[in-house]
DNA sequence: TCCGCCATGGGAACCGGTTGCTACGGCGTT
DNA sequence: AACGCCGTAGCAACCGGTTCCCATGGCGGA
């Protein structure tokens, strides 16, 4: 059991300053850093420091009021590219403010949403940020406005980055970007390629984002003096598995379309698929549209038109935004423009 | 200004007990549930919790022994697929341990990782868990190998997931997969359909996991008797746009080749669609693997034939390895296993 | 040579909790 | 009616730091 030196499970700062003959205070001075302390002082309480390979406490450090502040973010499920870019950003923002990080996923259950914001407020973060879209209900509303005003009157701050508002009222940070916008710009793309009846392969039914995705997708029809049919928009979620799905049964079920809308650029990886397997080709025979310009977007092929985010952006965003705000100030709110990227999964209709 | 009525910044155990007409004790006790309080005093002091909208500071409650232990995990990039699923079996096992989970990125600057773990030290957290490969060397395994010692014997514990082990000595737990298993075994499907001359296009020259795939393609061409030419390993890193200018090189120097193995399927997808953009079709004139299976990897066109890893399980045996083990006990090393999917990216090669 | 100041280090209170030990009061026994 | 026990709540010490405030000693200046 030879090990280093220090074998007692954990050196605390008065073991510190007993090794170098001093008192608590004048440790916690030389690791401090600003208090004068004379040379021959310093070197030895460094020495024991050393030998016992001693690192301060930071939880105690905190309690007592100097340490590293933390901001925590919940997102449904990391694994997603969209989460994961913004995860990235919020990640690196934080830690560039010298922030550490605290993440929980919650799987899509909503109810561990509350559960880790209450968690995070014990631990005293500086923020909560829950970040990417999540199912809307008035319950929904309600709860998060609860925690919002929790986080408030703690001195901590709630931000919504790549969600939606709540009410009015709410003191919350919401950093999002132009979902409707997007798909609108999208949608009258295709359009503008002469398609009538465009397929939309949704997200769940309930979610903001896909939600809002859908209302551009209505929105560039009527802007269109186009009446979309509603037995073309279908709900399922954000996976390939889903896109894949949808698109076969879409196939099966023989309904008529020449261009197809996903929800994202993971379910239209899916619905490409799906197409092939039918033997069809894009664009020739019918035209296919993601969003979010996740990395792989381009190597699908037909490389894929979609709409560019700027997810990591948005991330940092959050952070920044949420750690600079004087107190009094009023809520924040930005809005992030997106753009569509044309590629090459989008053309005219077959003529008929 | 009228907020719920906890305005104060942060109520303590002690505001809570003055509202209540207890002491402090009691109110920990309430709230801590062991221990047997009448019922009108619990009522009372969950009154004033409510009131004060009080949560215990997670940080006092940990130093003072009770408190939500955590976990840390450090990694390059968390936008990466394979690192994604890594952590996302950490977060799970972690909250589904009762851990709460630090994360930090270190955006392959391998400096930052010890400057991580130190700090991640300090939080007392109960094991750091690095995730995904690095650059090894020297410096790396001596660096290493001590912040396992200060970890172990501060009663923490280092664990390398999807990171090959450090010298025999290190008190480390080690969760890795059968890197170069895979690599051989995909390599030798890709020579069994006949081709001589296959191009790897690598990861970083001395990182880990590149490391290992590519003595896995070595040691393939070497068991068929063949002695692969130096000239057909190219180096890059692990994305797509790697891939991409990796391929076109290759192509652009005239490179001969019938086969191609991406250390990544990121990198395989940018290597495929710079072979489509040279328009040659895959599997017809060159062949094409990749190693990750991601759930991309199916989309691609062709689907990518390619090695699959348990990542996510990787991520949760991790914890939950490092959590259950008794202290005496000895080191760990776990080696999982991985296998190929066939899809339809690799075929003969061209009769010439 | 004496005085006073400043540089330096220690003591103790405090941060916000937990918990062992003790004291008190009400109840059931005999 | 008196005794004793038990259920309940409070005091105080402690967790591991930081920092205010004060004491001491060495030095320079008059």
């Amino acid at each position: 059991m030879t090990r280093k030196s220090g074998d007692a499970s954990r050196s605390t700062i008065r073991d510190v300053a007993a090794r170098a003959g001093v008192s608590a205070s004048t440790v916690s001075r030389v690791l401090g850093g600003e208090y004068p302390v004379s040379a021959a002082t310093r070197g030895r309480v460094m020495r024991a420091v050393r030998e016992l390979d001693y690192v301060a406490d930071a939880r105690a450090k905190a309690i007592a009021g100097a340490g590293t502040p933390t901001l925590a973010f919940v997102l449904e499920d990391i694994t997603g590219p969209s989460f994961a870019h913004m995860a990235h950003g919020v990640e690196r923002e934080a830690t560039r403010l010298g922030h550490l990080c605290l993440v929980c996923s919650t799987e899509g259950d909503v109810r561990y949403e509350l559960e880790f914001v209450e968690m995070m407020r014990a631990q005293r973060a500086a923020a909560v940020i829950l970040v990417g879209g999540t199912a809307d209900t008035p319950e929904y509303r309600e709860r998060t406005h609860r925690m919002a005003d929790s986080l408030a009157s703690a001195g901590s701050r709630l931000v919504l980055c790549g969600r939606p508002p709540l009410d009015p009222g709410a003191p919350v940070t919401v950093i999002e970007y132009d979902n409707e916008g997007g798909a609108y710009t999208l949608v009258a793309h295709v359009l503008a390629q002469g398609h009538r009846r465009v397929l939309y392969l949704g997200g769940r039914a309930d979610h903001t984002t896909a939600l809002g995705r859908e209302r551009g997708y209505l929105a560039a029809h009527r802007a269109r003096g186009l009446d979309p049919d509603p037995s073309l928009v279908l709900h399922g979620d954000f996976t390939r598995d889903a896109g894949h799905r949808l698109m076969q049964q879409a196939l099966k079920d023989g309904l008529e379309f020449s261009a197809v809308v996903a929800a994202t650029d993971m379910v239209a990886a899916g619905a490409l698929t799906a197409l092939h397997e039918a033997g069809l080709t894009v664009p020739d025979d019918v035209s296919l549209a993601g969003y979010d310009d996740i990395p792989f977007a381009r190597d699908l092929h037909p490389a894929l038109t979609t709409v560019h985010v700027p997810y990591e952006e948005l991330g940092r965003l959050a952070v920044r935004t949420a750690l600079e705000r004087t107190p009094g100030a009023p809520d924040e709110h930005l809005l992030l423009g997106t753009h569509v990227v044309v590629r090459d999964s989008v053309g005219p209709p077959r003529a008929r």
